[in-house]
DNA sequence: GGTGTCACG
DNA sequence: ACGTACGTGACACCA
């Protein structure tokens, strides 16, 4: 039985567009409504199953029903540039996709849909009409049902003429009459003026049809027959206009629009293109019943994989030679702590698996020798976390050259989602199965069977060879090459040499401090609770909300989407209205040390070593910044006293060792004197002078002496505004003043300071012509939103334009301080160990007869990692402890 | 899993 | 008029 779906093309994309949220790609081209459209699409192929299926658009602004009413369709609000520009990206879609699509000059969608579905109707076929206009409805019939869009797009509520029935109490040809009388304001449908549905309805319900009405209007009284009257021409015209046009002389025939699935070959390109990765994924694997459970559907993809096993072990060790790429399969989110499932060595012709545990044993000594020679190179995927997980199996892994997943960081570092498989799709590579689906996720996972889990593994071992090049091809296009290989292959070998070596924490201070801590929170609980006169949970913002704004009745200062804000400004705020408040500020202190620093860092503790791992991540921050994690050691207290007694828990390694720790002073500032050539600022670093009082003194008109505190104060924060893409609201809001007086320090910033006026003029002019920024480094950012429409998004946009480069740049720096002092160390053949990076700041562990050095040292390098207009100071500082190194 | 809060640069 | 400072990660709630 032929099935056949035609969709108003314009109409969905309309409703597709105000039902998504805004969604653009890379190209920085908005893609929300074709997103939207294509998940309709997808939907109603898996629940109906259509033998034909055709979308058709309007051709053209004017149509025949112009030739009688020039106003139809007047007055609509112009379609949003937004909107526009992504027909054509649905049409290139549905072709790639083998749906057909049809326009006609002169005709507007349903008049084409209503001609097809009277022939098919009339032919005995099943025809589902879909769209989001209720005047499709008059096309309902015996084997026409109409399917209109609810509130989203996905969702589609299907009309049968019963179902009209129901609604209106009409016959579908009635609908035009509906429309006659009533009008229709989105299609500038004049009808009859003060009649609305309810009368309308009411009118046809007694007389049937707009002629019957207009022939009886005797029988009507008051106002309405006035109206009626004055305007029947109007509601004769209205429902001409409304009246779909079936008799549209087509050139297409039925055989065109054959529908049998989607062509996978086209399909797959045209999805990557407009880079809907979920759809990709959710294609390749879904709806294809008849699967066991845990197997997965693969699409073709020429992989073998030979399983090893104690007989054929000699076979692998023969090719080694030949491998190109190298998987290690863990498990875990923690590296350090990751279970090792089984390694697959790739070549273009051939994929081995190898169970780990067979890797252990004494005929595996040649691969373990291949994977700790460090003059034989590896690539793959994440090579970071596999050499930790290795590590930690007593495997010391050597040789990576070219990771992948760093790659794919460095070409698009703001994309979360970097797997394997969505890189496959961007690539228009064979797609492979998401982990998900082959482990389950979170309990539920579960090893497979060797046979999918081996076979899978050669996938994704195969689908990373084969991204290589295309990787490396993109690199050298963006200019990125050297930031590549000179800089974060190397840096991601020294970060792990960092993680492996670990940092000492000792254990029972900290418990100490933390009974400290214990007696400090029981006694500000006791407090609160006896002024609160109840108990509560005060680590439950809703609770304290309640007990703060409602039992106590303190003025409500900010609200959160989920009801009152309880956080420290607001309570700041409050502070001087009840005594109570201080305290919760107090325990709030205490009992973040406590969770985080406390508990937290205690949990992190290896048992082997008795020192924290962290884990720095090198593909998260847009900026190029490390991340760290497992503990996080980049947010240890220091700003408050009390929580930078945290810090004296973290000692050397070594009896008789020293913490030493070098921080940069004001990088970003520099970084921007340098990339904006501002006279004023190259001049006040070239003269290492204290840059927010040189600010303060520059902004008010003052001299040095007559700086006070508060003009400092401010001046920072302009100095931070200026670097995270100043705004006068963001500026007013750190300094609690209005937003006019904000707006002002920052005209007298700009008017010192024109260099960096400058610079944000044009770096955000850069950033709309190129769709991206770079730092020094030539490290790039895409910013898509940067020419949107939307105030917000621009605006976060231009900020990000004016931050990145700086911002970035300085990550730049530090990852080449770190370069340049891992050399140091080993060509002097030093004991000194670089433990952590802080994003400015560097720490080491030092043997007492290094000191010396070092401290000349760290700082020499530090200050030389990159030449720039102006000078680069490192400060230096150590102690027996890391509360000691200020 | 999302939200609020807070620690750092 | 619009309403956010830039970049992260961890913990505790709560549905």
């Amino acid at each position: 039985m032929d099935k056949l779906i035609l969709i108003d093309g314009n109409s969905i994309i309309y409703r597709a567009f105000f039902a998504m949220p805004p969604l653009t790609n890379t190209k920085g081209l908005h893609t929300n409504a074709v997103y939207g459209f294509t998940n309709m699409l997808l939907r109603l192929i898996e629940d109906y199953k259509p033998t034909h299926m055709m979308v058709a658009f309007d051709a053209g602004k004017i149509t025949f029903r112009h030739e009688g009413y020039q106003e139809y369709k007047g007055g609509r609000e112009k379609t949003p540039r937004e909107l526009s520009e992504q027909f054509p990206l649905l049409k290139e879609l549905l072709q790639g996709l083998g749906i057909a699509q049809y326009e006609l000059s002169g005709y507007e969608a349903d008049d084409i849909i209503g001609t097809i579905a009277k022939e098919a109707d009339q032919a005995g076929r099943q025809v589902l009409v879909v769209s989001g206009d209720k005047d499709m409805f008059q096309l309902a019939s015996e084997h026409v049902q109409i399917g209109l869009t609810r509130k989203g797009v996905t969702e589609i509520e299907i009309y049968a003429p019963e179902q009209i029935q129901e609604r209106y109490g009409l016959e579908p040809h009635q609908i035009i009459d509906l429309k006659g009388l009533m009008g229709d304001a989105s299609d500038n449908i004049p009808g009859i003026p003060g009649v609305g549905e309810k009368t309308a309805l009411k009118l046809l319900h007694q007389y049937g049809s707009v002629e019957e009405v207009l022939a009886n209007t005797h029988e009507l009284k008051g106002k309405m027959k006035e109206k009626i009257e004055t305007h029947a021409d109007d509601a004769i015209m209205s429902k001409k206009l409304a009246t779909i046009y079936r008799e549209v002389q087509l050139d297409k025939s039925l055989d065109e629009m054959i529908f049998n699935g989607l062509v996978q070959e086209t399909a797959g390109p045209a999805l990557a293109k407009l880079e809907f990765k979920s759809l990709l994924e959710r294609l390749s694997f879904s709806g294809e019943a008849g699967l066991e459970e845990g197997e997965v559907a693969q699409p073709a993809l020429n992989v073998e994989v030979t399983v090893t096993d104690k007989e054929n072990m000699d076979e692998l060790i023969e090719r080694l030679p030949n491998i190109k790429v190298l998987h290690v399969e863990t498990y875990g989110d923690n590296p350090h702590r990751a279970e090792i499932i089984g390694v697959v060595f790739s070549s273009e012709d051939r994929h081995d698996y190898v169970p780990f545990d067979l890797l252990l044993t004494d005929q595996a000594a040649p691969i373990l020798n291949w994977l700790q020679d460090p003059s034989i190179p590896k690539r793959g995927y994440d090579l970071h976390r596999m050499d930790l997980a290795l590590h930690w199996h007593g495997i010391a892994f050597a040789g990576v050259i070219f990771d992948v997943q760093l790659a794919a960081y460095l070409l698009d570092p703001t994309e979360s989602n970097q797997t394997v498989s969505a890189l496959a799709s961007k690539y228009g590579l064979d797609s492979i199965a998401i982990e998900e689906d082959v482990f389950g996720k979170g309990a539920k996972y579960k090893i497979p069977d060797v046979e999918i889990l081996s076979n899978h593994l050669a996938r994704k071992s195969a689908t990373v060879l084969s991204i290589i090049p295309k990787q490396e091809k993109e690199l050298d296009e963006t200019k990125m090459k050297s930031l590549f290989h000179d800089l974060e292959m190397p840096l991601s070998r020294i970060l792990a040499d960092m993680e492996k070596q670990g940092i000492e924490v000792h254990m029972s201070d900290l418990q100490e401090l933390g009974k400290e801590f214990e007696a400090q929170i029981h006694r500000l609980e006791e407090e609160i609770y006896s002024i609160a006169d109840t108990k509560f949970n005060l680590n439950s913002p809703k609770q304290l909300g309640e007990i703060l704004f409602v039992k106590l009745g303190l003025p409500v200062v900010k609200k959160t989407k989920t009801g009152f804000s309880t956080d420290a400004e607001v309570l700041e705020k409050l502070a001087p209205y009840h005594d109570i408040v201080q305290l919760i500020l107090q325990y709030r202190t205490i009992a973040k040390l406590q969770s985080t620093y406390v508990e937290g860092l205690l949990k992190e503790i290896s048992p082997k070593t008795g020192k924290v791992h962290t884990y720095y991540r090198q593909t998260v921050a847009a900026t190029g910044r490390l991340s760290s994690q497992f503990p996080n050691l980049q947010n240890i207290p220091i700003r408050l006293e009390e929580g930078r007694k945290i810090r004296k828990v973290f000692v050397p390694s070594e009896p008789g060792w020293s913490i030493l720790a070098a921080d940069y002073s004001q990088v970003e500032l520099r970084v921007l004197a340098h990339i904006s050539q501002d006279k004023g600022l190259i001049e006040a670093f070239t003269h290492d002078m204290d840059i927010h009082t040189k600010t303060a003194m520059d902004v008010f008109g003052v001299k040095a002496e007559d700086v006070d505190s508060n003009m400092r104060r401010a001046a920072k924060a302009v100095n931070f505004g200026i670097v995270y893409g100043i705004s006068d609201y963001g500026l007013s809001q750190n300094l609690n003043i209005t937003r006019k007086e904000a707006a002002k320090f920052i005209e007298q910033y700009f008017e010192v300071f024109q260099g960096v006026q400058q610079y944000m003029v044009d770096i955000v002019k850069e950033a709309k012509e190129n769709g991206y920024v770079t730092t020094l480094l030539e490290r790039r950012r895409y910013l898509p939103e940067i020419n949107a429409s939307n105030f917000n998004l621009r605006s976060f946009a231009e900020r990000t334009a004016m931050n990145t480069p700086i911002q970035g740049t300085a990550a730049d720096i530090i990852k080449l301080a770190m370069i340049h002092m891992e050399q140091a160390l080993s060509d002097k053949k030093l004991k000194s160990r670089m433990l952590l990076q802080v994003h400015d700041e560097l720490v080491f562990e030092v043997p007492e007869d290094e000191l010396e050095i070092m401290k000349s040292l760290v700082p020499e390098i530090m200050g030389k990692a990159l030449p720039l207009d102006v000078p680069l100071k490192a400060e230096v500082s150590y102690g027996g402890n890391w509360y000691e190194a200020k």
